[in-house]
Parts: C-alpha cells; structure tokens; sequence
DNA sequence: TCTTTTCTGTCTATTTAATAGACAATTGAT
DNA sequence: ATCAATTGTCTATTAAATAGACAGAAAAGA
C-alpha cells in the first residue's frame, strides 16, 4: 500500500532514459530529441516514459541533478581529510572531484557542445564554486587578509576553466597529470587547505 | 495466453545482463565474476536473472551469440554488392564487418583478455570463416587454379590476423586506414570479390 | 497556403517481468 | 575445519511496463 517515490526499478529506468538522453543530445543535440527518440534508443514503451517524467525537460534536469549531485558527493569521501593540508603536501588522492567527472565523463562532455543538456552551462560552474564555499577552507601564501567569499569564487572559476579545458580536449592529459597541474597552480596562491565535514 | 519468447522487454533485460557481464569480465576474469556480481552491476534483483538464464555460462553463450550472429547480418547490409568486384575499385563501404566490430569495440575487447568470454576465442574466428565461406566468392589473380576451401581459410584467417591486431592496439589506426590496409593486402592475390545473396 | 505526417500528453485496462524472501546445497577463503 | 558467501530452485506478490486509443500541437511536404 505503500508506494515508494524511489526503488531499484524506477532508478534502473530513470538512468536508462538519462543515458538515452545524454547519447542523443550528443548526436542531434537537445532541441531536436523527442520523447520518441529517447524511448526508441532506450527501448521502452512511450507510456512508460510519462509515468517517469512529464517531458524531456524534468527527464534532463533530472539528469543534471543526478549527476551535480554526485559531484558533490564526490567530494566527501572517500578520502576525507580530517586536519588542514600544506599545498606543497596536496596528493592526488584529494582531488576526487576530478576522478568523478572522469568516471562520468559520457556525461561531462556535454559542456562541449551548444545544444545541450539546459542550465549545464551555468549550473556546473556554480556547483564547483558551491563545493568549494561549502567543502573547503583556505589560507592564503603569507596569511594574506582577503575577502574569502572573493578567494573562493577566484579560485573555484579558475578550477573551472582548467576542467573546461581538459573535458574539451577529450581528455589528453591523464588525470594524473592534470592533477599535478591543477596542485601547481593552488601553490601559487593558496597555503593549506582544509575539507570541511559533512556532519 | 500466448508467452513470447522475445519481447523488448525480454530483450533490454538480458542486454543488460550482457553489458554487465562484459565490464565485469574485463575487471576481474570471467571465471571470478558471479551471479550476485552480475545483477548488482545491473540493478536487478537475483531472481530475474535466473527467469532469463540458468547461470553465467548461459548467459556468457547468449552475449557471444548476438554478437556473432550480429556479425554474420552484418554483412550482407546495406552495402550488398550485386555483381563481382574487382579488387582495384574495393572500396570502403564493402567492409561492414569492420564498421560493425568498431562498433560494438566494447565487447571484441573481449579476445585481449585471457579469462575471458568461454569460446570466443575460437568461435570469433571460425566467424569470419563461416562470413568467407557462405558469403563471400573470390578470385584469384591470373586465375590461378587453387582449392577455394582453403583459399577462404587461408584469407579469412589472415584478415582475422589483422584484425586481432587492430583489436588489440586499441584500434590505433582508424577505421579507414584499417580498411585501406586491408584491401592492399587483398590484392595481392584477389582479383575480384562478389558478394553472395542471403537468398 | 493547405495537407499530411509525426509527435505529444493524457488516459484506460492488462499482463508479466521484476521483486522479496525462504531454503538447502555448494563453494571459497582463512 | 569453519564460516561466510554464493548458488540454484521455489513460492507469492506487485507495480512497472505494455498496448492502444484519443484529440490537439507541431513539423514536414506539396
């Protein structure tokens, strides 16, 4: 009698639809998919699509949500640091932001094109910048006074612009390499940081 | 009250299963990936698999079967030549065998790991003889009288040479230069090909 | 422009694939 | 030798998925 909002089932539906729906934005871009398409490519009857989602709009906000989310996620564990870290000691293992946009990166790809999942333009930058207001705390080369509000969306963006970057180039540099980029270039500026818990 | 031996619902179920048995054979061996593995990694319940197959060698004889099976139609469309070919004018569009292996890559990946598939190695090539033999008619240069049985051997086994090796380097070179390669070789003893009719 | 086709969103009724869970037997690892 | 995990088989239950109709909207063609 109980009817459950989220089970195995729906889930295993839902991320077919999201997978039919991120190869089809790829393919003919997102304007023109339409609930035809999404159900031919991820083979289930059209009525089972409306008793997921009302239209394609909530199937990729979905979609971006899902996987926004799980950035976020993403970032707690499983290498939480309990004590603040010296950017010259930053080891790979921090930066599981960057391993989660690799695994996802059918996903992340997305960015590259014009058509595209809506609101992932902005939506992704914000939830980067978000990460950091929320998950980090830094302290600057010197103890320089800054605004950190300021700090944190000046770093975040320009994370951004070098995921951006890598996500475009499909991915040239290993995530082993751009990571070590990415820490040369905290070094610049940033003294130690610290992940904030969750709880 | 009639039950279906195939409907669509059937049929995204167990390709499920399949692609859940392919990852998981290349992360850990086949002979180490369980049932339970397996409908984790698709989000199933346990007991759906067994509705759908006795166990993983079932299921393993299924996935190589549609692959193979998918190989030999392949062939035949859409690019079925009607009339003999000769191998000077061979050009891309004949070697739909090649276009669909890329295709489905994910699962001819499979013949680089050991522990891998039951049968595939040997079942992959016998393939392509089976493709030599029942569709594919030669000639050679100069006429030169030789015993067709092994004529078709002896090419089908040579191009499954290359394309084992293409295969295995990640498929380095691209499609067209692969095929390009390809009939260079086949014109050192192919005059013409016809492509033999399904019906 | 008008015509035709395709797609949409909403709605029924139906069914069957999927689920939950128990069971003894088997396997694998320590 | 022991313990935990997995297997294969079996129930009963259910809700996700299906089939299909419908009028209206949108897109494509003439």
């Amino acid at each position: 009698m109980i009817e459950q909002l989220s089970t195995p089932r729906k889930n295993r539906t839902k991320e077919h639809f999201q997978l039919a729906l991120t190869d089809l934005t790829k393919q003919k871009g997102f304007h023109s998919v339409t609930v035809k398409d999404i159900v031919d490519k991820a083979k289930y009857n059209r009525s089972t699509f409306y008793t997921h989602y009302q239209d394609k709009y909530e199937l990729a906000e979905d979609l971006l949500c899902s996987l926004l989310d799980g950035l976020m996620e993403a970032v707690g564990e499983p290498y939480q640091l309990k004590q603040k870290v010296n950017t010259d000691h930053l080891t790979a293992k921090s930066f599981n932001i960057i391993s989660y946009i690799y695994e996802n990166r059918n996903f992340f790809e997305l960015i590259t094109y014009q058509d595209t999942i809506p609101d992932l333009h902005t939506r992704f930058p914000e939830t980067i910048l978000k990460i950091y207001q929320e998950k980090f705390e830094f302290e600057t080369i010197n103890h320089l006074p800054v605004d950190m509000d300021y700090f944190k969306r000046y770093t975040a963006y320009g994370f951004f612009g070098l995921l951006s970057n890598w996500i475009s180039t499909g991915f040239e540099t290993s995530q082993e390499e751009f990571i070590e980029e990415v820490i040369r270039l905290s070094r610049t500026h940033i003294a130690a940081v610290r992940f904030v818990g969750e709880r």
